[in-house]
DNA sequence: TTGTAGGCGTTATCAA
DNA sequence: TTGATAACGCCTACAA
């Protein structure tokens, strides 16, 4: 607070000759204030242009009206619709959120938590179900509601709210099986160990071997790639890479730009390489062909991950909800 | 704070045997703590797992670490280069982010400003100029540094980093004239006193007026629309406006949108239609053909916003910085 | 319906 | 180099 705004409950107490934690009272609305003492409080609190300290009152009330939120990355749209939805919805209930970037590793993960939690949030969503073990006891130690978004586990920190990662792309890949594709090919950002990338290359491979066939390829893109340049070390590598009829990506930016690049060298698409992707962001439908991809109901995770965190510090609940919000595989043009 | 953690720098001090006072030395890294009671501090801090409570040390202390952003929204890709470089920035400098969106509306951001103002945020970057009167008295009275983005002034309420957004419409139209259009359209978002949407078509009617020509229509496109359905809306818009050949966009999304349409009825661009953007954002690229456009640098009105403040709160400047970032006209297919 | 007393956990200030 | 004291502004608990 270098913000030092110089009118206190204080000043308004004297100024109306009551005690402050009256003016407390009328300021919250609390019901038990003469409507008389009420009126004159917020005249004279508005004349003076009062503007509660809200630090003062976490301190003391022990809640800062604060959720964390943790995503791998807040630039391009892959969690934006998820941010987003937690922000709307909490806004309601007066919550605001504050945002931490994990850059994809758990580690970095840690840190942005630890700085998070000196705020002490009145609760946590946090994308992903692999944690540090330090993250994990300081999520439990903080004694508010942790819901883990964006995929399932068995043993989650308290509540989660996501999609079976492993099980979509099994099932895609099953259902392009069926539509004729047999030479796949995967393209994925770095895997590690259990996390989304991974489980989806996983399922990809798994309904690649019940069917037995085997993977033409694999490419790694590094994180923060953007579009058009992954499209470019895409589109070599399926040059290179021969007899491939359909590329899996297991996200949806490397399948945008792939998408984009392919058809800019003159390749028609489906005809001489299907592509398809996993999230469904808003630029999969400006391209052409529209990107056949996996729809991942990013808002709605956010929605009810934040009605939980509420519901929960309503006292209505009591945590340990595990909520699957599937997925649809969603058929455009590039499959 | 829900979030109850158990342990306090009294805890820690009880178990050091010293005072609270030292303890709080010694984790901030102050050089006046003997090495060895440093040392044995950190490692009771660490067994004990303390965390610190940013809350009552904001308290007492008068520093948040917080600043506030305002933009209109997050939704989008829009501002977000801006929020990101702007978090960036200041994560480096140990500062946290807390975002309002303003919703396009100046009695919106007042409310959003005052629930933000209640946390004390130690600076506030706001997207635009333009702002109510009560916003403006707060602005001044919270005593911190502001720095207005997205837009110049001449009676800034602090510092401001922008750009001339009549400026750059009114240069983008002439470079357009002088490429060989004469028969533009106008497609922008709700105009409301001053606003940027505003200043743009201000900027590209004063340079038609210039050149003697005038409009062939113009049309409004509401906030939130999609890109795919302001793009329906506007193809029926330039099918219905008979012998435009410019249809000038002062937004990005828009133009896009507009773009994706008229191509898939069938429409040649910029043969038979040209489009042009404002803003610059990834998906311009995607597209085919890719939008020739205003390039706003938003990332880097961030940066320099982010900048401003923290030289503020170091001391090493005193605000009332006026920057302007410029902007690039950016040729690429659609003009 | 209003008030008194005290404390939330930290840090500024002054003293030793 | 360390400590005692008080205060930041508000709200909980209890009392009247």
């Amino acid at each position: 607070m270098a913000s030092k705004l110089p009118v206190s409950l204080k000043d308004i107490a004297e100024a109306a000759g009551v005690s402050t934690i009256t003016v407390s009272r009328a300021l919250r609305g609390l019901p038990l204030v003469k409507p008389d003492t009420r009126k004159q409080i917020t005249e004279i609190a508005n004349r003076l242009g009062y503007v509660p300290n809200q630090v003062a009152s976490s301190l003391r009330s022990r809640k800062t009206g604060l959720i964390a939120v943790i995503v791998p990355t807040v630039a391009g749209s892959i969690f934006s619709d998820t941010v987003n939805s937690i922000s709307n919805e909490l806004g309601k209930a007066g919550y605001q959120i504050i945002i931490g970037e994990s850059s994809y590793d758990i580690d970095q993960e840690q840190a942005v938590l630890e700085a998070l939690v000196q705020r002490r949030p009145d609760g946590v969503i946090i994308a992903g179900v692999n944690h540090t073990r330090t993250s994990r006891e300081l999520l439990a130690l903080m004694n508010v509601p942790v819901v883990e978004i964006w995929d399932m586990t068995d043993d989650p920190v308290d509540s989660v709210v996501g999609f079976s990662n492993r099980g979509a792309a099994y099932q895609f890949t099953l259902a392009l099986i069926e539509k004729g594709y047999r030479k796949f090919a995967i393209a994925s950002g770095p895997m590690e160990h259990r996390n989304r990338a991974q489980q989806r290359a996983v399922g990809h491979c798994e309904a690649l071997a019940e069917k037995g066939l085997s993977s033409f390829g694999s490419i790694v893109i590094p994180h923060f790639m953007g579009m058009l340049s992954s499209g470019e070390t895409l589109l070599k590598f399926v040059t290179d890479t021969s007899d491939v009829d359909c590329l899996f990506c297991t996200n949806e930016l490397i399948a945008i730009g792939a998408t984009v690049q392919c058809r800019r060298a003159g390749m028609r698409i489906p005809d001489d390489i299907a592509i398809v992707g996993f999230g469904n962001v808003e630029a999969a439908l400006i391209i052409d062909p529209p990107l056949t991809t996996v729809t991942i109901h990013g808002a709605e995770m956010g929605r009810e991950a934040a009605r939980i965190v509420f519901e929960c510090l309503s006292g209505k609940r009591d945590g340990h909800v595990s909520i699957d919000v599937g997925y649809t595989i969603t058929w455009r043009g590039t499959a």
